[in-house]
RNA sequence: UGGGGCGUAGCCAAGCGGUAAGGCAGCGGUUUUUGGUACCGCCAUGCGGAGGUUCGAAUCCUCCCGCCCCAG
């Protein structure tokens, strides 16, 4: 138990000037982007020790009403509220951005609209591309910042070509999934001084220097979805989903009805509602056209090869052996990118299009060389 | 209304006198800054209904009800 403080406060003093800037610090300007949760805390307070001076940032990115003070939120209502706290604590500026718009077109319209084109969007990943990467970036430029920090758990390392993307250290904790659409150009800009420490480590120093968020519940689940009901959300910026469709087998027996093609996945085996089966039913693929589901058994999931669509590489990839992983909790699987075709060594099971395949060094598997979109799947075993 | 078969949880299904397997579905949990997956747990005081035999019945007997098949 001591040694856990004694180290959590040894830590600090360690990162505290790991922004990754050429010293004296004094005269930089840091801006730090400010969810009102503890990690992008503790990268303020981080920031404030280092020296240089620091403006926080929140955006505000959607709605501010009752719904956004449940826990797990961010960018909303109280969110905003603890933000502000933290840096009245430590001293420096902070400033609040409404966003709310510029989020809604960029990541919610596009959540819906992918489901219903019947594929499996990752918002967070178009949060930071657009609204954090892109929109807090260009802020960040116009305030005269030497760099733009976050909370995110990714490494940036400094290579022989410039800086790397790394998975963070505490493999529970990796964010890299999330951020392979980071551009050369944003990652020169970044900081995430997070990266190299546990998140015990993070709360142990928000405790230590008093945050009133050290103990605030991690966010987890989207954002914006305030109940788990993301079918909800879809409806209420897309209402004229149409719903109507059937659940069809692979070998061609309409199984029954389902209740909207926004309510699944590819991979997906529970809430399919159909019972009386010798093995479970797994959701195949989707066919916005027919507005049909279809399914089968687990095999039939097995794809050899995926075909991955605007890919951002932050390395040399084109042929090289690298490790991918298609979901974030996947396990990176031995693959080789052939042009725009990810050939995986062994099938891979409950591929969606619209999730991300992520790359990484085979020689290297903390290295992230980029990714791209699934587009579309190969199906590794002929359909039954 | 002659003969035969069958009725066990939402679905499929084992059991064949000794005190209700299993699978699917569903529900709950674990994991998790996407959706899923995976894993763990729960899920029939009762076996179509009513009697009877027996220490003891879903299992044997009787009647009734309901399906299915073959004959008419």
């Amino acid at each position: 138990m001591g040694a856990t403080i004694m180290s959590a406060a040894s830590t600090l003093d360690a990162l505290a000037g790991d922004f990754q800037l050429a010293a004296p610090l004094a005269g930089k300007r840091i801006v730090v982007a400010m969810s009102g949760g503890v990690d992008s805390s503790v990268v303020a307070a981080l920031a404030a020790r280092s020296g240089a001076e620091v403006i926080g940032v929140t955006l505000q990115l959607y709605d501010s009403g009752a719904k956004a003070r449940r826990p797990g939120a961010c960018c909303a209502g109280q969110d905003i509220r603890d933000a502000r706290a933290v840096a009245d604590r430590l001293g420096f500026a902070h400033y609040v951005h409404d966003h709310e718009s510029r989020f809604r077109d960029s990541v919610i319209d596009q959540f819906a609209d992918e489901y219903l084109a019947g594929r499996t969007p990752i918002p967070c990943v178009r949060c930071n591309m657009g609204v954090k990467f892109t929109d807090l970036f260009a802020l960040a430029k116009e305030l005269g910042a030497d760099c733009l920090a976050t909370g995110h758990y990714v490494r940036r390392v400094m290579g022989k070509n410039g800086p790397e993307l790394h998975r963070a250290v505490d493999p529970a904790r990796d964010q890299s999934y999330f951020l392979f659409a980071t551009t050369r150009e944003q990652l020169d800009f970044l900081r995430f001084p997070l990266g190299g420490m546990p998140k015990s480590a993070v709360r142990a120093i928000a405790a230590e220097l008093g945050l009133g968020v050290a103990a605030k519940p991690d966010s987890q689940d989207i954002c914006f979805v305030p109940d788990g009901d993301y079918a909800a959300i879809v409806r209420k910026v897309r209402p004229d989903a149409d719903d109507a469709g059937d659940i069809v087998h692979l070998d061609g027996r309409v199984l029954g009805p389902h209740k909207g093609l926004i309510h699944y996945t590819v991979g997906q085996r529970r809430g399919i509602e159909i019972g009386g089966q010798a093995e479970p039913l797994y959701v195949i693929r989707l066919d916005a056209v027919t507005k049909q589901v279809v399914v089968g058994p687990r095999a039939a999931l097995a794809v050899s090869a995926a075909v991955i669509d605007d890919a951002n590489w932050l390395a040399e990839v084109d042929g090289r052996a690298v490790l991918a992983k298609v979901r974030s909790l996947a396990k990176p699987v031995p693959a080789r990118l052939e042009g725009n075709m990810l050939r995986f060594a062994t099938p891979e099971f409950g591929v969606a299009p619209g999730q991300a395949a992520v790359l990484y060094d085979a020689a290297n598997p903390d290295r992230v060389l980029g990714g791209g979109w699934i587009a579309a799947t190969e199906g590794a075993v002929p359909a039954a």
